[in-house]
DNA sequence: CCAAAAGTGTTGAGAGTACACCCATGC
DNA sequence: GCATGGGTGTACTCTCAACACTTTTGG
């Protein structure tokens, strides 16, 4: 056998990306979905997806696919995990590779989420799912938590400018828990990866509250920090 | 344009699973290659891999070739995630989802691993690797480490049987640095998942230590536990 | 007796947690 | 003045890391 003829043996196979896309509004999660637009499921509400093209990496078209239903660029995006079982696309053999997204949602835009007939809908009210997107919305959820305890989350999340009780508050909405609104304070400063700005924001306090960025010469927090020496 | 045509009209893919086989030997954490047996890159170390069928899911296909190359069955598989750069093969536009598995060294068939012209490497010198499978090792190595920081490993690489200071040397090859022999043996027994037997293996110390082995009633450690929480 | 691993105990530093408590201000 | 969030400090607990020390036994 030619080593040609072993690879042109093998299958060939549906590849596609699935974006699990979180935004964060209102002290709340929230994951973009829309209403699919073809059969099967026709009109299930579904994550949003793509094929992948065959000169395009995974990445590539996962962020194409972001692209087409926000209109961002550049966007933070981790892939999750293929999914392959045989008969999770009732149409046809798909293995879909999951991506997480982190989105500003005060900077996409709004009218293609419209046109797309896509919603933001709070993570504790997520409707039920076409496939086994259930499944990679959980697998996403799980990555995000195990991404916001390795490092400080919120850069992508929030405004640029943001103060300390809004950085704690997508926190909780992360782990779906409260904080201690000192003790969250002092180690997320102790990071050193934030600066306090000298302007207040009065919106949510009537004390009025610092805003903070993200240290733009962040030095690169060392990962491993959390990760447990067992 | 009906579905059918929505999905005729993707492009199909070769999917390929590249298996990161991790065994423990000597007290030394070693790796499974061969060597290469197709153009391209004929005879270069490479991990074990193979095609996915059409009705395979990428798991079954990575048990599939894991059997092959082993001769086990029901080896323990996690899997890492996918590498899909275009130009990843210089043959043809293959997308590959790497796993690691994890091996017990003295169960496998040598008979098997010989015949596939296969070696198996210690993890400090293993030789450079076809394509972009160093990547791969690189990202199973820090999928392995998470796996260990987050819940004891060790069933799937040590005898039945083993001793304190043989789970220790374990870790330390996962982990490339030494822990002190007490500290680890208090760490890992308040863990509540070992149960002490009442033989001794007295291979490798005067005293002789007593064996362990996983309690079959492991009360499921809670996982998160190491988590940190922010 | 000595070396070497097995196994136990002690101690100090640091992190996390649960609070108490003052500050500033809009109502 | 009082409720509310902002911000700081304290005290207790727990874990981890370092290391001393005792036990056992083959050579």
């Amino acid at each position: 056998m030619t080593y040609q003829q072993h690879y042109t043996n093998a299958s060939r196979h549906y590849l596609a990306v699935d974006c699990v896309i979180f935004g964060y509004e209102n002290y709340e999660l929230k994951l973009l979905l829309h209403k699919r637009p073809i059969e099967p499921q026709i009109g299930g509400w579904s994550l949003m997806g793509g094929f992948c093209g065959s000169d395009e990496s995974l990445e590539t078209a996962a962020n194409r696919v972001l692209h087409q239903s926000t209109g961002l660029k550049d966007i933070y995006l981790e892939q999750v995990q293929a999914f392959s079982d045989p008969d999770r696309d009732p149409a046809a053999r798909v293995v879909s590779v999951a991506f997480f997204a982190l989105i500003r949602i005060d900077k996409h835009d709004p009218a293609l989420v419209d046109e797309m007939g896509a919603r933001w809908w709070p993570m504790d009210e997520v409707p039920g799912l076409v496939f086994d997107h259930p499944r990679i919305v959980e697998k996403a959820k799980e990555r995000l938590q195990m991404k916001a305890s390795l490092e400080l989350v919120g850069k992508e999340l929030l405004p640029d400018q943001f103060t300390l009780t809004q950085l704690r508050r997508l926190y909780e909405a992360i782990y779906q828990r409260e904080l201690d609104p000192g003790n969250f304070r002092k180690k997320v400063l102790g990071l050193n990866v934030l600066e306090r700005l000298n302007t207040k924001n009065t919106e949510e306090s009537k004390k009025g509250a610092f805003n903070y960025h993200f240290r733009p010469d962040a030095d690169e927090m060392n990962g491993q920090e959390r990760i447990i020496k067992i």
